[in-house]
DNA sequence: CTGTTAGCGCCTTCAA
DNA sequence: TTGAAGGCGCTAACAG
């Protein structure tokens, strides 16, 4: 690969100006314009590329942040992804994705990484409730952004929804529309995402007066135990007017128990989801949902992060977004 | 940031040893037991990590392999990333996404980006037929291997499903179950995958004899289009027995289109779809479809460029892998 | 406007 | 078993 002192020796000028020529647009030093055209000429001509080792080893800036995600696959995750490659491709900045691989074990290794790289600030994104790495990301001693998930650790920043209002809303909605009947709302609590949705949920049927009138069951994640629980509840004694599921994967699962026990979705019993999920406005019946604004979600985390490496100082407040879902009426609910 | 030279200044002993120390495990040089546990210890307590860039710029390796992928929230992408990402990890490269956002112009500056770091070898995912890169690639001069599409271009490698057979076995299926009636195929032509299946359609179609009575219409991609295609064509004169979709956003639109003139899926018509997404399984009814193995599209890709990064020496037979898709029988044909 | 010099942090001969 | 020296490619003073 040719090197800036291959392009000075063919050019008979010193790499400093080769440097000079090449990263000109910053600077305001003058150069001619015959030294810049040879030297860009050779440049093309030797087809060189700047090494970005030698550069970062040299300024001390690696111009890398650090993704570190929680599980890939998750299309919940993916959108995120694509809204912070929006915003860090914009600013200039390398993004550096590090998949945890769904494993807590792996994602102290993402971290070890990024620091080996010298990422200038890290983005992490999903993860499980009981945040592990606190002492390692104190260690780091870098700007940390967390999103997508409520973190409760001072010195981070964070980007997240506001679940507990997505929680409410269903709720208002569901009360409104099917009034005089019996709820059921299927939840379970590993995240911060979950627990928020259904304190949200709580909160809002006590102060209705529906709490009740309400049957709250839990239920473990996936569409498959959802369809499982669904099953057995939606051929109880009474069937409920409405289900709010805790994602749309959930209500998927309760629609197809649906299906199976010949009830009619929203006749007999209205499904609501949360998340909206691409497929949601597709499947039969089309699914109303509590719409997560994904990508949003990333371009607020990217941008906050870059905010804080540039060393804006910002209040608590600042550094701690909350983004507001949204109700979704289609036809299930 | 602590230094290898930090760690020497203080050990008392010089940087040599400390980077031998700190590097054992692969050479077989003679390191006294003190001197080793002495050097760990005060790395350990200094919180020493290797700068990335001085090591890559030394040894001239960078141990990064670069992923250009044409569009990260194609959820059939991003399987095809987690297969990577696992053997990846496992060989002990690091992986660098470069996301195209889905835009020529894009995609040239993942190229630029990788070889300013000189990634060792790339893995291109996805992207539109007629590929634009070439000439990029091969000034790279660098093993490539090209995950999820057809590339025809001799040097270089890939990795994809046989969409021909694909196609060929969808129209089997379909004309075994549903005999004796007009059979309708929506397609469209932007990817050699399509493509391909579009030509196992075709030739199995002509091969049983069942040309004349199929009715092979083109439509755009995506669901709306695919659901306004099927709103005109099951209201036609002829009711088909079944539609082949192109993939499964298309079948979701057909079923819509379905529903919407209260047809019955499958009785009134079948729908079989293609790749096998995850909410297939989850729909009502349940998508019987084509299965994309894309985890092993990944896994296999980048073992693949690995090979050809260590200098394995491959026959063009061994460079171009291509995986078998599967029949799976649900319950909307 | 351009050249000289020095050094970012690391590894690897070569010599002891 | 260890140390000294040099250099990977680049940029930023400083000095012309």
């Amino acid at each position: 690969m040719a090197t800036i002192e291959d392009i000075a020796r063919i050019a008979h000028v010193s790499p400093a100006t080769v440097s000079r020529v090449l990263n000109r647009k910053n600077s305001v030093i003058p150069i001619s314009e015959k030294t810049i055209k040879k030297i860009t000429a050779i440049a093309e001509e030797l087809n060189y590329t700047p090494n970005a080792f030698a550069k970062a080893l040299r300024t001390q800036k690696s111009n890398i942040i650090g993704v570190v995600i929680w599980d890939l696959t998750d299309p919940f995750f993916s959108e995120i992804l694509r809204g912070i490659d929006e915003i860090l491709g914009n600013e200039g900045y390398n993004l550096l994705l590090s998949s945890a691989k769904a494993s807590i074990e792996h994602e102290r290794t993402c971290y070890e990484k990024l620091m080996e790289v010298r990422a200038e600030g890290i983005l992490v994104v999903g993860g499980p409730r009981e945040f592990q790495h606190e002492e390692i990301i104190r260690k780091m001693n870098k700007p940390v952004v967390f999103v997508g998930s409520r973190v409760d650790y001072p010195e981070a920043s964070s980007v997240s929804v506001d679940n507990m209002y997505g929680g409410e809303m269903g709720v208002d909605y569901l009360l409104k529309k099917q009034c005089g009947s019996y709820f059921f709302m299927s939840c379970n609590k590993p995240t911060t995402d979950l627990e928020d949705r259904w304190q949200g949920i709580v909160r809002t049927l006590q102060q209705t007066g529906m709490y009740a009138q309400a049957n709250l069951i839990g239920v473990d994640f996936g569409e498959e135990q959802s369809y499982k629980a669904a099953k057995k509840f939606l051929n109880g004694a009474v069937l409920p007017a409405a289900v709010f599921a805790m994602n749309d994967f959930s209500a998927l699962g309760i629609i197809r128990a649906a299906n199976d026990l010949e009830l009619n979705v929203p006749g007999d019993v209205a499904v609501l989801g949360f998340d909206d999920l691409s497929f949601s406005r597709y499947i039969e019946p089309r699914l109303s949902t509590i719409h997560q604004p994904r990508y949003t979600l990333g371009e607020h985390g990217a941008q906050l992060l870059v905010d804080l490496v540039s060393g804006k100082d910002l209040t608590e407040e600042q550094r701690h977004i909350v983004l507001a879902p949204k109700l979704v009426v289609r036809s299930s609910a």
